[in-house]
DNA sequence: CGATCTACCTGATGGC
DNA sequence: TGCCATCAGGTAGATC
């Protein structure tokens, strides 16, 4: 569920609430989450640490600690970090608590189990977690220049598509945006990344930034399901914004000629509107 | 290299 | 109301 913008909004409750807070217990149920090292590591790299900041890359938080670890937390598709006060009562599929130095508690909630939680040693990141050594240019963190987005679309013969959803390109794209961005930069989901004209590739940079800016001040998407929130529980704003993502079938709300259209490409559902995105 | 398919899980939703 | 099939924001790995 979570992409950049839902992500960003979590680190930054994240950096308000737990950076400057030390871990003083640590609590692990369900063993899947924490499958990348194991139980006991993550209690002993936590226990007694205190949390430095909070950083985030593509969909990845980061959180250095005074230990020189840092914990790595992906949401995956369901994953939910949430602030408590000790002791209040857990929703069902908690599998990570941290007890902070000042009462609260940090829930780490996923009722799929496919994120996860993970101390590593920084300087040994390529082997610890090598799909976050490969992370490719993150937009709001990093920045993408419009010189080095045309070198990435030009270097490869890809669906436009498909290369957003690729982190190792640019990370921090997922599906919603992925349509949104391909919509405001009035391109076709399955348009080649080598065969864009000049124009074209700056709309796509310009959409780009401009979605993902607007997205974070948002504070995200929250779809019916609500399975995107906050650290205290509350849902982003952005899915009113969403002009294709969705809306299959509707009239095309930007050019209110065409009607948005339901593709799949990448095994994922694609929005897009046949009249103005070409 | 790039596209496609499968798998990992649980819960919500819609059809019958 | 109940049951079953389908779908979901992510990603890795195998295969063609």
């Amino acid at each position: 569920m979570p992409e950049l913008p839902e992500v960003e909004t979590v680190r930054r409750g994240l950096e308000r609430f737990a950076v400057g807070r030390r871990i003083d217990g640590v609590e692990v149920g369900r063993e899947r989450t924490v499958r990348r090292t194991s139980r006991e590591a993550v209690i002993h790299g936590l226990s007694g640490t205190t949390i430095l900041a909070a950083n985030r890359r593509g969909k990845y938080l980061l959180l250095p600690l005074d230990s020189g670890d840092e914990v790595m937390i992906h949401l995956r598709m369901s994953g939910q970090v949430l602030v408590a006060a000790a002791g209040a009562e857990r929703p069902p599929h908690t599998h990570v608590v941290m007890h902070l130095d000042d009462g609260n508690e940090l829930w780490f909630v996923d009722p799929r189990t496919f994120g996860e939680v993970v101390v590593f040693d920084p300087d040994n990141v390529g082997v610890e977690i090598p799909d976050l050594a490969r992370l490719g240019l993150d937009p709001i963190a990093d920045g993408v220049t419009l010189a080095q987005l045309r070198r990435l679309l030009r270097a490869r013969h890809r669906q436009l598509k498909p290369m957003l959803l690729d982190q190792h390109v640019i990370a921090g794209i997922g599906n919603i945006y992925a349509d949104e961005i391909l919509h405001e930069a009035r391109l076709r989901p399955d348009r080649m990344s080598d065969e864009l004209s000049t124009v074209s590739e700056r709309r796509l940079h310009v959409a780009i930034h401009r979605i993902l800016a607007e997205a974070v001040v948002a504070g995200g998407s929250t779809l019916r399901d609500a399975q995107y929130v906050d650290l205290f529980g509350e849902g982003g704003s952005y899915q009113n914004a969403h002009q294709v993502y969705g809306r299959t079938g509707e009239r095309c709300r930007t050019c209110g000629i065409g009607w948005i259209r339901r593709t799949v490409s990448a095994q994922r559902s694609t929005h897009y509107c046949p009249h103005c995105q070409r």
